[in-house]
DNA sequence: ACCCCCGCTATTGTATACATAACGTATTCA
DNA sequence: TGAATACGTTATGTATACAATAGCGGGGGT
């Protein structure tokens, strides 16, 4: 059997956790499905044990539950679930911006976070906002949230956001896509950049108290804004991960 | 070699990964020293599959890091890793809080939770408090925590939390320990068992933000106190964790 | 006809064999 | 004498073989 090509240059581990967890979020798993390790082996291409690393890892970071008799299956998330994994992670984007503010960051740091801030300005300018400039906007977003994290200068801190960033629609990438649909999509991007404005402000002024504020008040506009997108739910079947929510309980 | 006696009420892996853990805690396993599978292998008794599922578990968890030419390497904590951590876990475990109050909770939980209360309030009356009060007190603290936790409701946060109490120190139990050695030890548990009692006031009378913030003092608390133990180091011999702290950097 | 029990199959948990890459050492050349 | 290279050893990453269990289906008994 030499048809198994092998790609030395990423492990075979991380291929087939970044197939798996593509296959999650994409929908190809459904929630509460049972996983086949023997399944996953082929659609991965790795053999099994790569691919039981990849579930362990997976199931550390929220996606897949072990099941008590043997293996794992996908996990199910209540809409609660979401809107406090988007809290969640507010609050804790609030405590990296006051370790920010209070520990000081340096003049090139604030420069970064102000030029991201000035891009996105850039495109907000545009009425409406074309798509590809939205697809610009989500990754500029995610920079500027990964940037401030960075800033928290908090290794433990870092390491938290990140993996509630895991959740699905957690991220700040994830769930702006969802937002795109919404009629009001305009006036929240233009809030959500005062947001980052006014965190910015904080953190130089050192005010710790006033950036973490903000950067909650900022998550709470996200939990909101995940209310009016499912009720829109028309809106958006093109977002398959949305399909992790399930609908029945809760 | 029948010498490798199978116990099969519990999986190689979490053997594995208790022994691991218990290694990296208590010292055997130095910081930024790089963990032999193959001598793993041989204390834990696991092979070498589950030895590597608990590796990645433990590196997930926090306590371990991957080396980029391979293999893993206990991870090494500076001081502001650990306070962080504390500061870290107070944060989450004041929105649990937070949650309870705005939630609800029942009479019957309520009632678990001052049941701790009195508990506690029971073993304080000592003075000076016996060792093996204090030892029960360790256990009740961390009950309290636990139950707490729980009333959030959110599995997300719960995720999160327990996350987070894996880090040397950070867990309400594990650190509590290092405290006994201070001169302040009492007076110390009387505040936070002060703490305690507000928070419990905070959610029956459903007040968010009041049960927000004493939790977030509860854990300020937690943070002077370790600065002030690790100043008294003498004190701490007892206390191998400590070994996971880097003195030589930050 | 329905229920229970036994056996089979499929899937997971575990062990080990194999390949490859990294590190250390020794030898040789400048 | 020092440095660089080549070789050997050892470790990890991967694949697969083996074992045991859980779930399922069929058959038999009541």
């Amino acid at each position: 059997m030499a048809e198994r090509e092998v790609d030395r240059s990423v492990s075979q581990t991380v291929k087939a956790q970044l197939a798996l967890r593509d296959q999650i979020l994409s929908g190809s798993l459904r929630p509460g499905e049972r996983i086949s390790e023997l399944q996953a082996v082929e659609t991965t291409g790795a053999s099994r044990t790569p691919v039981r690393m990849a579930l362990v890892r997976l199931e550390e970071e929220g996606l897949l539950e072990a099941i008590p008799s043997g293996g794992f299956m996908v996990k199910a998330f209540s809409e609660r679930d979401i809107s406090d994994s988007i809290e969640l992670r507010g609050t804790l984007e609030g405590l990296a911006a006051r370790f920010a503010a209070e520990r000081g960051v340096s003049a090139r740091e604030l420069e970064s976070l102000k030029e991201c801030l000035s891009a996105i300005d850039e495109l907000l300018r545009q009425v409406p906002i074309s798509v590809d400039a939205f697809s610009s906007y989500v990754t500029l977003n995610a920079r500027f949230h990964a940037l401030l994290t960075e800033l928290s200068r908090s290794q433990p801190l870092i390491r938290q956001i990140d993996r509630a960033s895991a959740m699905p629609f957690a991220s700040p990438s994830g769930f702006v896509m969802a937002q795109s649909a919404l009629p009001e999509a305009q006036q929240i991007l233009i809030i959500a950049q005062e947001h980052h404005r006014v965190v910015i402000d904080a953190i130089e002024n050192r005010e710790g108290a006033r950036a973490e504020a903000i950067m909650r008040e900022h998550a709470r506009l996200a939990v909101r804004n995940l209310r009016l997108a499912l009720r829109n739910r028309t809106h958006l079947d093109l977002l398959p991960a949305l399909a992790l929510i399930k609908t029945a309980t809760d």
